[in-house]
DNA sequence: GGCAAATCCCCCCTAAAGAGGGGAGCAAAC
DNA sequence: GTTTGCTCCCCTCTTTAGGGGGGATTTGCC
């Protein structure tokens, strides 16, 4: 039986080649190739075809749902697992929804993530209970448009109310009905726990 | 010329391994160890007695700080190595602060690492350029008091002045004494800045 | 001893925040 | 073709926040 052929794409050059190291030692895998980051990543997919991919979540430039998005948009069939440090559902949430077969934590046990990849090989979801529990007891938050997250940035940044309306050129009471509205969306009580919110999820990039 | 003996103490599993495959894979050095967290990487570092400690700084129970001062505290010849994913300084200066004689960022090519555990092991200090940038371009934040920790805290939670003064059983005066004082050491204009500091320099515990 | 820093309290003030109501156009979805 | 969500605007209202001043004690440090 030929071993599954595998890709990893994430940001940390010493997790890529410990991985490698540790996957090659399981006769039945074999990393065929390496990304930094969700463009490299997404070449190197193209060229190499690999059975699976092991993705990482936060990375500069492109993240891994997006590139999940575009991995699985070109090849519907791609098995990607994530592998990630989030304890929020959110990014998780996400990049399933994208198209992710898997989900492990970069803490789980070596064994784990080898069973993951095998489960993942033959087609099948893995999600380990570790991420079951986090997408259960902490629903991702609803989604925000645009103008929405942009208000958020401004308030993350410090801006006063007045201050984000004559960035964004709006009347001051649009600026807090989009506040309202991004409130009642994270569940937050004021903007410092919309800060919190949004920092902790990680809903913006920065 | 004997290797050098490594232990390694960081709460990702994957992490470890892939490190002890790759560093035992140099002739020069030798894991000899490795631990889940700051306690038991304390218990093996009495027992072991390697020439370098590889520490990463955010785990769960002890962090990488507490753990380098208790280690140096012991035994203040210890080498010990920071491996880290923290972009601000603070939780960099504190541990070197604390005696780490080196830091080297978690996405770093292998190559600096093992430049900087020889280093470390000749009891020479490795800041790498990267963090050296971090450390000279974001100071660290002023110190906070216990207290004024506590105000943040809160504040982080989206409680009101006033909540906070019924909940430490404070005057509502005293609270907004403590946040002014507490804004001034962070450079925030208001709790929506202060709240987006404070997650992002990692100066809560939570 | 002085000096700084942490802890706690009181007064004043204005600006900002937050919550409630209302409306309108416009697109995509169903 | 109605509904839903996003965009944008207007009004009123109370509470909160933030900045300024003043004071008090204790602790520890030089």
């Amino acid at each position: 039986m030929s071993p599954i052929r595998i890709l990893i794409i994430d940001d940390h050059a010493i997790l890529r080649m410990g991985l490698t190291s540790l996957l090659n030692a399981e006769k039945e895998m074999e990393v065929i190739g390496d990304a930094s980051d969700g463009a490299a990543g997404i070449a190197s997919f193209r060229q190499l075809k690999p059975d699976v991919v092991i993705m990482d979540l936060m990375m500069p430039g492109m993240d891994g749902i997006d590139t999940t998005r575009q991995i699985i948009a070109e090849t519907p069939s791609a098995k990607i697992l994530l592998l990630t440090t989030f304890d929020t559902s959110d990014g998780i949430a996400n990049a399933l929804e994208a198209g992710a077969l898997g989900a492990v934590m970069k803490n789980c046990e070596f064994s784990e993530l080898v069973a993951a990849i095998q489960s993942i090989a033959d087609g099948k979801r893995y999600i380990s209970e570790e991420i079951a529990g986090i997408l259960a007891e902490d629903p991702p938050a609803q989604p925000l448009s645009h103008r929405q997250l942009e208000i958020l940035g401004s308030i993350v940044r410090g801006l006063t109310d007045m201050d984000i309306a004559k960035q964004l050129n709006l009347r001051l009471d649009t600026v807090k009905e989009y506040k309202r509205t991004v409130f009642q969306k994270l569940g937050a009580a004021n903007r410092a726990e919309a800060v919190a919110i949004a920092m902790r999820k990680h809903l913006l990039k920065i």
